[in-house]
DNA sequence: TTTTTATGTTAAGAACACTTAACAAACAGC
DNA sequence: GCTGTTTGTTAAGTGTTCTTAACATAAAAA
C-alpha cells in the first residue's frame, strides 16, 4: 500500500518535495543540499531521513546520495503536482505574481485534497507546466529534444525560453527579476553577448538586461525564434 | 510573503475560530464545548484556554465562561472570514459540493494570505455570505430584522431560508442531507407540519422532508415566500 | 439525601520537528 | 603533508500540542 497522504505529515512532504526538486535540478541529493534548500538546521534533517528510511520514503547508499523510494517518488509527485497546479491556478486565476504564487503555493501544496485537484485541472484545461515552465507531473508534459540551457547558446542566437527551474526560485528577488523583465516560457528573444564572467545580456522584447552564469546555467530554452 | 496573522500557530487560530463560532449560535462557551466541537480531550482544552490567556487572546470569567479579547477576535474573524471565503470559491468557481467544501476549506483557512483573500473577494463579487449562508466576517452582512428560527414558523406557513449556522456542519452527514434535499440559503418553501416530537416537515420545491427539532430550532429563515 | 453526571485541573508523558554544541571523518588546496 | 572546509552524527534540550489517569467540585437526578 502506498503511502497515504492523508496522513498528515507536513514535514515528510516537505523533504520529499526538496528531494525530488534537487534531483530535477541536477543537484547532488545529499543532506547538506536539503539543508540548505529547506533552511534547517543538518542534524534535523540527519533525524529526518532516518526517520524517512525507517518509513521506507527514501533510501541512502554508501555515498550518502539520497533517493526516493516507490512510495516516496508518488509522495513527492502528489506535492510537486500540487504546488505546480497551485501556482498556474493562483496566476491564471486570481492573477497573483511569480513570487506571490511561488510562497503561496509552498503552503497550498499541503492541504490540496483529490477532489480540488481534480478541480483546478478541469478549470485550468489541463495544465502541462507551472507558470515557469517546469512539468505538473503526471500531465504528460515532454520536454523537448532540443531543449538547451540558456549558457549553451552563441552569442547573437535566438532562443525561446522552456522552463525556469525550481532552484532559482529560492533566490531571493530572482522570480520577482526574471518575471519583470519579461522571461517567462513560451516569450523568444536574443542572446545578445556574454560576458568574460558567464554573465549573459539578453534581449526578450523590452530593455535588453543581464544574469549571472549560474542563472544562464540553469534557465533551459529552445534554439530559435 | 509567509504568514499574516502574528506567528504561524495553528492551534490558536482553531481555537479562536470555535470560540467565535459557539458564540455565534449562542452555545454558552466553556471549555467542555470547545472540547466536544475540536474533538480534542478536556485536559488540552485546559491547557491551551491557559495558553490563550496568556497571550491576551481571551478572557475566562468566574463561571468559566470564556470570551475573546481585542485580540482574539481579530485572529478569530481573519480565520471565519477566509473559512467562508474559501467555501464560497469552493462551491461556487470549483464546484464543490457543502461538505466537501466545508472540509476543504478547515484546512484552507489556515494557508489563505491577505493577498489571496483580496483577490478572492474581487473573482467572487465581494461576497457577503458563505454557501450556508453565514456571513463574511467584514462584508457588512446584517441579518434581516424579522429572522427567525425555522421552529417558530407556524404549520402551513411560508418561509425562505436564509442561514445554517456553522453547530450543525460538525454533525455528519447533516449538511450533505441538507443540501440534497436543496434547503438553502434564498430557497423558499413551505412549514407542512410539526410533530409532537418537534420534527419539521418542510416542503422547498422537491420531495418534502422531515427536519429533526434540534436541527428546526437552528435553521434560521424570514417568514413568507 | 445520596448518587450520577458534567466540568475543570494536575500530573506524567509522548510525538514531532526543530535548535546549538561538539566531534569525527573525508576531501581539496596549498 | 598539513590545513581548512564540507559533511554527517551524537547528545542534550526546547516548544507545541496532544494523550490518559486520577482527582476535585458543582450541579442535576434519583
Amino acid at each position: 500500500m502506498a503511502y497515504e497522504p492523508t496522513e498528515h505529515h507536513p514535514a515528510f512532504e516537505e523533504y520529499s518535495e526538496a528531494i525530488y526538486e534537487l534531483a530535477e535540478d541536477g543537484v547532488p541529493v545529499i543532506q547538506a543540499r536539503i539543508s540548505e534548500r529547506l533552511e534547517v538546521s543538518r542534524p534535523a534533517v540527519s533525524e529526518m531521513v532516518r526517520r524517512m528510511e525507517r518509513e521506507e520514503l527514501v533510501n541512502v547508499n554508501g555515498d550518502g546520495e539520497i533517493t526516493l523510494t516507490v512510495d516516496g517518488k508518488e509522495l513527492a509527485t502528489t506535492i510537486v503536482r500540487r504546488h505546480r497546479l497551485a501556482e498556474r491556478f493562483l496566476t491564471d486565476v486570481l492573477g497573483l505574481n511569480w513570487t506571490d504564487a511561488h510562497n503561496e503555493a509552498g503552503r497550498w501544496e499541503h492541504v490540496i485534497s483529490p477532489t480540488v485537484e481534480t478541480a483546478m485541472l478541469k478549470a485550468l484545461g489541463e495544465p502541462q507546466t507551472c507558470p515557469h515552465g517546469n512539468p505538473i507531473p503526471g500531465s504528460g508534459y515532454t520536454e523537448p529534444e532540443d531543449a538547451v540551457v540558456l549558457s549553451k547558446i552563441d552569442a547573437g542566437d535566438s532562443f525561446t525560453v522552456l522552463r525556469i527551474p525550481e532552484e532559482l526560485e529560492w533566490e531571493t528577488g530572482q522570480l520577482e527579476f526574471l518575471e519583470n523583465s519579461g522571461l517567462m516560457p513560451g516569450r523568444s528573444g536574443v542572446l545578445l553577448s556574454f560576458a568574460p564572467d558567464g554573465t549573459a545580456t539578453i534581449d526578450v522584447g523590452d530593455t535588453p538586461f543581464g544574469v549571472g552564469g549560474p542563472t544562464a546555467e540553469r534557465i533551459v530554452v529552445t534554439p530559435g525564434a
